[in-house]
DNA sequence: CCAAAAGTGTTTAATTTACACCCATGC
DNA sequence: GCATGGGTGTAAATTAAACACTTTTGG
């Protein structure tokens, strides 16, 4: 029995993350700093290594909370990238992943530590590497998957306007939405608890705050209902 | 300047790829019966390992043709799969791949040196380590894309029948679909040519050919149309 | 002449889009 | 009392779904 592949090259497999979050307003990527080479002082995706006894999901799990102070990040795989001389130090291929967090749920000290910044997607910088390519990557991944999934609630507070909703969409998908359309939309679904209690910073008369009911998304799928916005 | 993450750990990065055609009836895939240790004797994707001076669609692209005999097939990078005790020898992250092929191009004697076999994808056997999860996510993600993309195509001959090809839809979706409807959506599609000629196989009024206009359908593209059948 | 598959349109239902006014409140 | 964002419904247009008969021709 066979105990190694041992004539087949190896190679370094990183795992590099797309951090989406939402401020009321726009999209936002989470860079950081390098302060280290190469490229060091440019901006970067996250990332980090894949160990011997992780796997690509730990790893990404891992390097999120590195920099976050969070656990259990809504997260996907997205693609592997592997352009032979992407990484000029050595062969590296890197696995991206995106995620997804409520911006207000991040640990400023870990921000600061990384040098890390929140940039509007439309406004992010140059990135080392092939990560602008990755963050067009996600950004798409992004847009089918909140049009088909409510993994939109991820970067939401718990409790959100119909208003903050809609704006997310919007940033989300790049186009405006009609107000009644997206909130007859919503309400169709029939996958949110409307609370007794409104947000009243954003108007005089305020506007009710929702949360999203998982359990009862989680029995309509269940019974074959799909998600579509 | 550094010039490698020496302390970091390597791996065995596989590439395995899900081949399907279609036979004028059933979706198929190729498999092939393995002859070495682990597993030997049992059925399996096609795959290798990445080599240093290769992407891995590279990897995937000579995995294919090693087996097909055929070049430049159609194929996308799927999932990175990697639960670290995957593969039982050595710690292999595998990154599969789906390719599309006509069936009637392969090569019969590689297919009889490598102990390959098409299965429809229905009766598929069990597969060693974690491929017939690797399959489920090709089937799904073929779905996905022959929904919004003309690829369907890369499964047939190039020149087929309207029932044909709605065959391979009802093939690849796992549903019955309505012979006039279908053939009006395709129609109006309008990115097939009609040829004057017909099959006289399948009937004794015989069925009209046509051919997938690649060159229409770009242009369509550019002015900003999208394939969705 | 008949069996077998090819070919062809219309009606109905469902979904999506467009669109404008009143409401509640703090200042 | 007025400015500001919140909240609400309907009609029109588009798209999707259901549905059945005639054509061709080799045997």
């Amino acid at each position: 029995m066979l105990n190694s592949y041992s004539k087949e090259d190896k190679v370094l497999l990183a795992v590099d993350c797309i951090i989406f979050g939402f401020d009321k307003e726009e999209l936002k990527i989470l860079l950081i700093k390098r302060d280290f080479e190469p490229e060091k002082g440019k901006w970067s995706l996250m990332g980090g290594f894949l160990q011997r006894a992780e796997t690509l999901d730990d790893a990404a799990n891992r390097i999120l909370q590195t920099l976050t102070g969070i656990n259990n990040i809504y997260m996907e795989q997205l693609y592997g990238f592997s352009k032979v001389d992407r990484d000029p130090v050595e062969r590296t291929i890197s696995v991206a992943y995106f995620a997804l967090i409520n911006i207000e749920d991040h640990n400023e000290g870990l921000i600061e530590k990384y040098s890390a910044r929140w940039f509007n997607v439309k406004e992010a910088p140059e990135l080392i590497f092939d990560h602008n390519a990755m963050v067009s990557h996600a950004i798409r991944r992004l847009q089918y998957r909140t049009s088909n999934k409510p993994i939109g609630f991820e970067l939401l507070p718990e409790k959100f306007t119909m208003r903050q909703l809609q704006k997310l969409y919007e940033a989300i998908l790049n186009e405006r939405l009609d107000k009644r359309n997206f909130i007859n939309k919503i309400n169709n679904l029939d996958i949110l608890i409307k609370l007794n209690e409104k947000d009243m910073s954003s108007s005089r008369k305020g506007s009710f705050l929702y949360e999203f009911d998982k359990e009862k998304y989680d029995k309509k799928v269940e019974d074959g209902f799909t998600f579509k916005i």
